[in-house]
DNA sequence: GTCTATATTCTGATAGAC
DNA sequence: GTCTATCAGAATATAGAC
């Protein structure tokens, strides 16, 4: 008789699943697929590496996922998401003034990337070779920023003399000092010659710095 | 006899090469790779691409290269050189105070990304893929820049009421105001709905704006 | 030097046993 | 659901004719 057998063995995956730290198979090649996909893009991940990655058969991938394509898919669209939401919407959508807003928005992005380095690079790389794909599921997101935050910028702020600004320029300059140093830290590191633990506390200080800059920025001349 | 025949080919050959504009099988297929590995990387970038793009049998690609790997070495290492030879070094080792090199520098950078909007990405995204195998071939030109510029930099000037400031974070924010912009183009047209000669007309503002900008960041606060 | 045809290696995906 | 073995196609590289 094979029942009892198969009894126990059931038994012992309800266990594996009810224990809180074990991840499904499914779970851990989607995670190892994250990781992978996103510090080096696309093309020059392989499935073999992510199965590895995850400690998993190669054959369980496509079980899964079915391709390549539509699990990175899946990963792209999450990491889309993450990046925009919750990270600007919240910020931008409060009731605040731009001064405020600002120094939310910056300490939030740069505590938010110091946790997800690689997540702004894979954004630019993938926006970059997908023309169209993704604005569609962005668009939303995008469209309120213009419409909330994009009109505050603007106007300006007369109780604090700061005057209107093109948006543009803001933004170019917002992402600039904010989350270049993070797509750019290979060549900052070399250039300056900085370990990482003195970049982490760079960033940490760039918290209270990159707000003050960007209103002596709006300032300027 | 055949003899005739052959020096009729020599002699088309050699008027070919003397015609200025007629480039070498050799040159046109390094221009081709160029053109393909510095927009797509190496991972994205397929042999035969580059043999279509330059006019081409795939197998002189072989012939003149050995492999795709030492033709995108080649690449990689002009590209390099060209990123920061002839941009930094020129304007950082004059005779001048940091205002004047710094207005000289961001326009010179803007002028040249203008021409080459794909290398920053490509230097980035190579740079992350290659922990230490460039470091040698640049390492020259960033002490030379370290030893000149950043010296300077710590010292400040008196004069003009420029205090001195930590090297890393004016650099992030040279970097990060001059070329993030051409680097994150994709995402920064998206946002802010701008068309491409907008965004060219944009950058030509910002070499005036940014020299203010990074003056205004040393004087905030 | 240049081409066509082919060899070789890599990689995504599947078949089929368990 | 998971594994081993294998296939099919793509991509790099080479052999050999001209």
């Amino acid at each position: 008789m094979i029942l009892p057998l198969a009894i126990k063995r059931f038994d012992l995956a309800k266990a594996k699943k009810a224990a809180v730290k074990e991840l499904s198979a499914e779970e851990k090649i989607k995670a190892a697929a994250k990781r992978i996909f996103t510090q080096k893009g696309f093309a020059a991940t392989r499935t073999r590496d992510i199965a590895e990655e995850a400690g998993m058969n190669l054959a369980l991938l496509n079980y899964y996922f079915r391709s390549k394509q539509k699990l990175f898919d899946i990963i792209m669209l999450e990491n889309f998401k993450k990046f925009i939401h919750g990270i600007v919407i919240e910020v931008v959508h409060e009731n605040a003034t731009i001064e405020q807003k600002l120094e939310k928005v910056v300490a939030a992005y740069i505590d938010f990337l110091a946790l997800n380095p690689d997540l702004p690079f894979f954004i630019l790389n993938e926006l970059r070779n997908n023309p169209t794909s993704i604005a569609s599921t962005i668009s939303d997101e995008i469209n309120q920023i213009r419409n909330s935050f994009f009109k505050q910028l603007q106007q300006g702020n007369k109780k604090s003399k700061l005057p209107p600004m093109e948006p543009f320029h803001f933004v170019a300059n917002l992402i600039g000092l904010t989350v270049f140093p993070f797509v750019g830290k290979p060549i900052l590191q070399r250039v300056t010659n900085v370990s990482d633990s003195k970049f982490n506390a760079l960033m940490q200080e760039r918290k209270k710095l990159v707000p003050v800059w960007l209103k002596a920025i709006m300032n300027a001349k």
